[in-house]
RNA sequence: GGGCACGUAGCUCAGCCCGGACAGAGCGUCUGGCUUCUAACCAGAUGGCCGUGGGUUCGAAUCCCACCGUGCCCGCCA
């Protein structure tokens, strides 16, 4: 079978093949090749006279040597009148691969067909794989916000919420890659009732009032304990006490509804206190924000006054029992969403479609990462804003579900619960015995100082917690046990990162440039190694596209798998030659397409481990 | 009661959106592999009425309906 490609005359046919040209993007090898395989079963459907709603592409299984498949002749089978492999058979015949760059021969299997890639797809491959933006893929013309935790600052996270901004921030990242550009938001509530009863127990207990000292040094810690106290006072005490309570409490929530300055900065002193903390806390995942927004600028800037009249011009609005509410019934949502109070405060939804808008005003779209605890009111959210005449098609929320403990949920007004901090403290330090472990066990003669030793416990630590929760759906049901969290095992983030770690100490040892005179690798385990890292950027681009940071962790641990498999058959160092450039080529693409991976997931990548 | 989510090997999970090639991993259990480019690794064995029942289809883990189990929500809280 002659090898057609790249210097086909054909191939520069570009009224036959209008959009072969513009599909092109460096490091793009897969998805071309699926675009080539669409273009070469289209016309083939032309020439046989065959139409169906799908061309039925699918990945074929790992034994095959194709990169992409279809069972289309299936579905023609009835009007071919034809038996399946027959109509296969005949769709590959019409196919004119003259015109391909990447696929060399599409062979049929049974009623399958299967599109075979051409070496120049190896060979682009690993040139392409060993650049370091390697997956990142072309600037995008849209704007991103990704909004992502949001939790109120009333304490330090738990472990409940850290779902929230572990996948937030891999969304974030994870756009990013694909092109997009993202600007990363944290929406404060400081302006609802629990920031209210907050301030109010910050300046009414003192230190004496508080049963047991801060359980860790930092603020949100210490300060936690008031809001914990004043709650536990507003179940205990006697109404008498509770009602003088609630009357000052109500008067924090008045104060900041008229726009009242002091009232303002009496909250802003709690809550800017607390936030601190819990960004320290944040940061040590890491995940960082470029924006800190309040709910009370959409109060203090009379947007929120603005929604109220604007709702309350709608067909929706009822005004009942002294509060202005929305029926939305008709929209699916049996349950009324009240947006003003019979004491004309307005409430937390009203303020969040006052947020929203404003967000649409600044970008193309809008993702948010929510507990599906706010499920209702996410819909809600939606609803109203599309009743304003705002376009929601540019407003996607993820959901994810609450992780909990065997004994019952976590809350931070109770304070049962996992502290985030602990649980990453605690991965660190069994990363760090762990390091520790192998290098009495093992006489590596790797010198790892006490630095070094830190450093890879926080990487192999925290990147293991990170990356227990990303590599999993978020609708999933999660229930908290230390020994699951802090397991280590394969299909980890170290068995990722230790790949890594691999590569790097392959690399260490060469003199010469990576990527000179390379060619199609001819051992099967290359090959199917340099197929994976062709994978990567249309891992990117689907992952993206479905706003699924997991599908990145799945891929990575399918590459880590091929990469095990090449080093324990295909020897680097030892070789010689065209073999060894293509074998220095596959693990610097390997080493690439891991750190880039790991870090759209936000897990860090260790040189040595 | 209603709405939503989840149910795949003993355990933890991919696969489901967009139906197709024998349902894949890891952990566990059992066997074997370090004077070798890092054994946080690899090779092999074991293990599945894909919650249940119906439907659509040439074909269903995947789509539709019903049911069962679990979780979340159904505040003038956020």
């Amino acid at each position: 079978m002659p090898e057609f490609g790249w210097n086909c005359q054909k191939r520069c046919d570009a009224t036959r093949h209008p959009y072969w040209q513009p599909t092109q993007s460096p490091g793009r090898m897969l998805r071309q090749a699926r675009d080539e395989f669409v273009q070469l079963l289209t016309e083939a459907l032309e020439t046989t006279g065959w139409s169906t709603d799908s061309l039925a592409l699918e990945e074929p299984p790992e034994d095959v040597d194709a990169i992409v498949a279809s069972s289309i002749a299936f579905r023609l089978a009835s009007e071919a009148q034809r038996p399946p492999p027959a109509v296969a058979a005949e769709l590959a015949d019409a196919m004119e691969l003259e015109g391909a760059t990447y696929l060399s021969r599409v062979e049929t299997a049974g009623p399958y067909l299967n599109a075979i890639p051409a070496d120049i797809y190896f060979r682009d491959t690993l040139q392409a794989a060993i650049e370091a933006d390697f997956g990142q893929l072309p600037k995008q013309d849209e704007t991103v916000v990704v909004e992502h935790t949001s939790a109120n600052p009333t304490g330090p996270i738990h472990v409940g919420r850290a779902r929230n901004p572990i996948i937030g921030d891999a969304i974030a990242r994870l756009l990013i890659a694909a092109g997009y550009e993202v600007d990363i938001h944290y929406y404060v509530n400081d302006a609802g009732r629990q920031m209210a009863v907050f301030t109010w127990a910050y300046e009414t207990f003192d230190e004496n009032d508080l049963a047991e000292p801060p359980s860790r040094d930092r603020i949100e810690y210490d300060l936690v304990r008031y809001y914990r106290k004043g709650n536990s006072f507003l179940e205990e005490a006697s109404s008498d006490e509770v009602g003088e309570a609630e009357a000052e409490i109500e008067a924090i929530m008045q104060g900041l509804e008229a726009g009242d300055e002091e009232t303002y900065k009496r909250v802003s002193e709690v809550t800017d206190q607390v936030l601190e903390g819990m960004k320290a806390c944040l940061a040590r995942l890491p995940a960082t924000f470029d924006t800190f927004i309040k709910e009370t600028n959409f109060m203090l800037d009379g947007s929120t006054d603005g929604v109220v009249s604007r709702l309350q011009a709608l067909e929706e609005a009822v005004f009942e029992d002294d509060a202005w509410q929305l029926e939305l019934e008709d929209h699916g949502i049996d349950k009324r969403l009240v947006f003003l109070r019979s004491d004309g405060t307005s409430l937390y939804p009203t303020r969040d479609i006052a947020h929203h808008e404003w967000k649409f005003e600044q970008y193309d779209r809008a993702v948010t990462v929510l507990g599906e605890d706010h499920k209702l009111q996410a819909d809600q959210l939606r609803t109203a804003l599309s009743l304003l005449g705002n376009d929601t098609s540019q407003l996607q929320q993820v959901l994810y579900s609450y992780v909990n403990l065997a004994e019952g949920r976590m809350s931070t007004r109770r304070g049962t619960g996992v502290d985030l901090d602990d649980l990453l403290d605690e991965a660190i330090e069994r990363a760090r015995s762990e390091v520790e472990r192998r290098m009495d066990d093992r006489i590596r003669d790797d010198g790892l100082d006490e630095e070094t030793v830190e450093q890879i416990a926080n990487i192999v630590g925290i990147g293991a917690v990170r990356y227990d929760i990303v590599s999993k759906q978020p609708t999933k049901p999660i229930t908290f046990e230390w020994e699951h969290a802090l397991d280590f095992e394969a299909q980890s983030a170290p068995f990722v990162q230790y790949v890594h770690a691999r590569c790097c100490g392959i690399l260490d040892r060469v003199e010469e440039p990576v990527g000179d005179d390379l060619s199609a690798p001819s051992h099967p385990t290359e090959r199917a190694l340099c197929e994976l890292l062709a994978m990567y950027p249309y891992v990117v681009e689907e992952a993206a596209k479905e706003l699924a940071p997991h599908r990145v962790a799945s891929y990575l641990q399918d590459l880590a798998d091929a990469f095990n498999a090449f080093y324990r058959d295909c020897p680097v160092l030892d070789s010689s030659g065209e073999v060894r450039a293509n074998r220095l080529a596959l693990v610097r693409g390997t080493q690439t397409v891991v750190a880039n991976g790991l870090d759209v997931l936000g897990v860090g990548a260790p040189e040595v481990m």
